[in-house]
This record gives structure tokens, sequence and C-alpha cells, in this order.
DNA sequence: TCTTTTGTAGGTCATCGACTTACCTTTTTT
DNA sequence: AAAAAAGGTAAGTCGATGACCTACAAAAGA
């Protein structure tokens, strides 16, 4: 089992899922230098991975979140269904605060980013593959920051916190309604929906006012996609 | 002065510009590869991309328009206005409709997409070294139809009235940064970016700052999306 | 009943948004 | 080459908004 994992050398067998030649060039590069490591394959798309993955039997996939047809994280959760023990790494342009998370909850063990230096890649790499979770510090403390401050909300719905005068504000906020005019519609104070807003801010650790919007309109645009 | 272009074997000197250090080993790879071509330099942004242009006088210098600092567009500018004879190639992840053209008003020889297989990324270095511009075939038809059928603006593509500045700064706005964070990021004054945004939502036809962040984040999120 | 939560709102100060004007380069047109 | 247009940068004003704090009555729980 662990044979079928490892080529003759007993190296790590790696698959690289990323939609951009040049950058699988220099990730193999990277990874084949190494002397316990090695890509074993190559896929630039979601079918094409799992037809690699199928006959290839990696150890470790690293993948990319964006690819040509489909998201990265769509991928991993396929790829956990089907293959209960490969490792997934990600390893995205995007800035891991939108996206991390996902990746984790998803199934992936580590998220680095493509403006990292070489050898944290590598270090991610080992990491993941010792069992261990890699994420940036930054990530790691806003993950586990989540764990500490906020203790039994459930992740996936913190609005749950939310009293139901504040779920209304935070409706309209996603409905794109400014303060004043949500104001009008509740037939309430401005100052009371300021009120509202912070305590939202605050229940949902949302650093300003730019970002609760933020969430609040991808929220409200999942509502209607998935609500009706 | 070709001299001073070329090392001792009389190759091509190349500098690399772009924030992922992987792609940047992936792409001087393949160049070094070409017994015609060398890597005579990388860089990560602005900054260093300039020093670097200054010291190694490269022959040609490949771009990537999405920079740590500033956009490579600005890149672009800069070093044709500080050194006429270099040849500049953008090598991007994004799709080229939206950016090739400018690219190209900016001082661009070149644009290819970094989804690109890599013989036609070392067959654009050539073409652009040889005194020829390169584009993708759709590009290329599209910028000529332009010629044919007159200016017929597209309206699924609005953004195409955003001068370079102010599509950066929509997009900065639609990655959630409030106008002073956008100011510091691109070193211009509050006031500037507010003069931006203004003139963004005059041609976006958007009423307020809420509906362009809420567009703004929109397209964000589909840009991301499409590169999947 | 006592405490906590929820709904409501006022105050202050710094920042932001909306709208205007201005000036200096490039680029384009005539 | 001169004139006109477009692009980039920035300041001024003034009302609106955001951030943060305090307060208090009603409702809900303990």
């Amino acid at each position: 089992m662990t044979a079928a994992k490892t080529n003759p050398s007993g190296k790590h067998r790696i698959l690289i899922v990323d939609d951009h030649p040049i950058f699988r060039k220099g990730l193999s590069q990277l990874i084949n230098q190494e002397n316990d490591l090695c890509v074993c394959g190559e896929a630039d798309d979601y079918q094409g991975a799992l037809k690699a993955v199928d006959g290839l039997k990696p150890a470790m996939v690293i993948v990319d979140i964006t690819l040509k047809d489909m998201s990265g994280i769509d991928l991993i959760k396929e790829i956990r269904r089907l293959h209960k023990g490969i490792i997934m790494l990600v390893i995205s342009m995007h800035d891991e605060s939108l996206y991390a998370e996902r990746a984790f909850r998803a199934g992936a063990k580590g998220y680095v980013m493509k403006q990292e230096a070489s050898e944290s890649i590598v270090q991610a790499i080992r990491q993941v593959r010792s069992g261990a979770i890699y994420a940036s510090p930054k990530m790691t403390e806003r993950i586990l920051s989540r764990f500490v401050d906020g203790p039994s909300e459930t992740v996936e719905a913190p609005l749950q916190a939310l009293t139901d005068r504040e779920l209304e504000v935070f409706q309209l906020i996603g409905e794109g309604l400014s303060i004043s005019e949500i104001g009008v519609r509740l037939h309430l104070s401005v100052k009371t929906i300021g009120t509202y807003r912070e305590r939202i801010k605050e229940k949902l650790n949302l650093k300003n006012s730019t970002e609760l919007l933020r969430y609040a309109l991808n929220w409200v645009e999942k509502e209607r996609g998935s609500g009706k």
C-alpha cells in the first residue's frame, strides 16, 4: 500500500494540479530537487486531475484553487470522497483570508500562497506530509481565535447569534440599503441602526462596515441562490 | 550597444518580473534551455524591477501585470519612459480581453496568458524579439476588427471605458480596500482616489459608493471565477 | 425578584462621500 | 505646429456616516 504510493527509490509521490504550465514546471523542479520527494504527474483541470489520481495513486496532491473548468475546492472535496488517504495541499495566488478556511473545510491539509518563497512551500509540503496542518501564522491565528473568542458559534451559521432585529438589519444591509434608508424602512432612528450594525460587526467578528457590507452582500446572494 | 545587452555567448538577455517565485523558476528554466536566450535577472516588484533594469540592461523584460505593490502597466510605462530600447512582453493570468490593449498602449510588444503552453510562450518571446507584435489569435482578430467595424464598444465590458488608473482603483475597491488604504497602496493622495471613484461611478452609471462597492465586489469575484 | 438580553437612542469626533475646481502632462485631432 | 481632448493628480467645502461610548426601559430567564 505504501509501496503503491512511493516509487522504487522510496520517494513521496506528488501530483500537481494547476492550469499554468510554467508554474507546474517550476514547482516540479522545486520538488524533484528534494531527495525524498518526487512529482509523479501533472494535471491542468478537474477531469484530468481525477483521472491522474486514479491512475497514479499519488500520496499527495497539490491543488491550485483556480482551475480552468471548476473550482479547486470542488476537486478537493471529490478527491477526498473517492480516495480517503490522499493528502491535499492548496497552493493559490489568492489571499488566504478568503479561501483558506473553505479549503480546509473541503479537506485540504494546508494552504500556501504562490507569493511565498520556495522554502516555505517545501516546508508546507513536509509539514502536511508528516500529518500536521500548514497555514501561515496570520491564518493560523485567525482560525484559532475563532475557537477562543467564539465558543459555540457554528462556523457555517454565525448568523444564529444575531437577534431578530439584528438579522433584519443585516439583511437590509445585504440588499444594499444605507443606514439611513434602513432607519426609514424600520421606522427607527438612524442611531439605533448604527448600534445594531456595531453589534452585528462584533458578533460576526468583522473589522469595519465595508467588511460587513461585503459579508452581507455575499450572504444575501447565496440565500437567493439556494433558498429559492 | 548590442554587446551590452547580450552576454559573452551572444544570448538575448531577459529580465523576469513576477511576484510568484515558483513561476519565475519555471519561466527561467524554460528560457535558459533555449540556446539563444538567457535570464539575466529576476524581480518581484516595481522598485526591484526598475533597479534591475538599470543594473542589468536587459534586452527584454517579461512583466506580470499584477505585482505586489503596483500595476505592471505602470511599470511598463515607466520602463519605456526611462529606457526606450527595451522590449517588453506581458505575461498574465488574467483574461486578455481587458488588459491586453492597455498593455499595448503602455508600450508592451506582446501579451501572453499564463495558461498557454510553454511553446507559445517561447514563440511569443521570439516574435517580439524579432520586432513583431504578439497577441493571441482571438485578441488579434478583435483588435483588427476594431478598425474594420469601427468603434463598437461592447456593452458587456463597460470596464473598457475606464482608464488604467481608474481600473486599478476599481479593482482595489473590489478587494474591499477603503479609499485611504488604496491611497497608501498606490502612493497617491486620498483626494485623488476620491476623484477616481467619482469618475468610475459616472462612467459605470452608479448612484453612490455603496453601489460601486457592490458592483466591484461582484466583478472581482467573477474574475477569480473565470480564471478557474 | 434579580440579572441578562434585546430594542431603542443620544452624543462626540474624526473620517468619508459628493460635488467642484484646478493644473499639468500626454495624446489626438485639425 | 497649434489646438483640443483625455488622463493623472490634488485641494476645498459641507453635510453624512462610521466608530465608540453611554443610557435606559421592556422582555426574558434564572
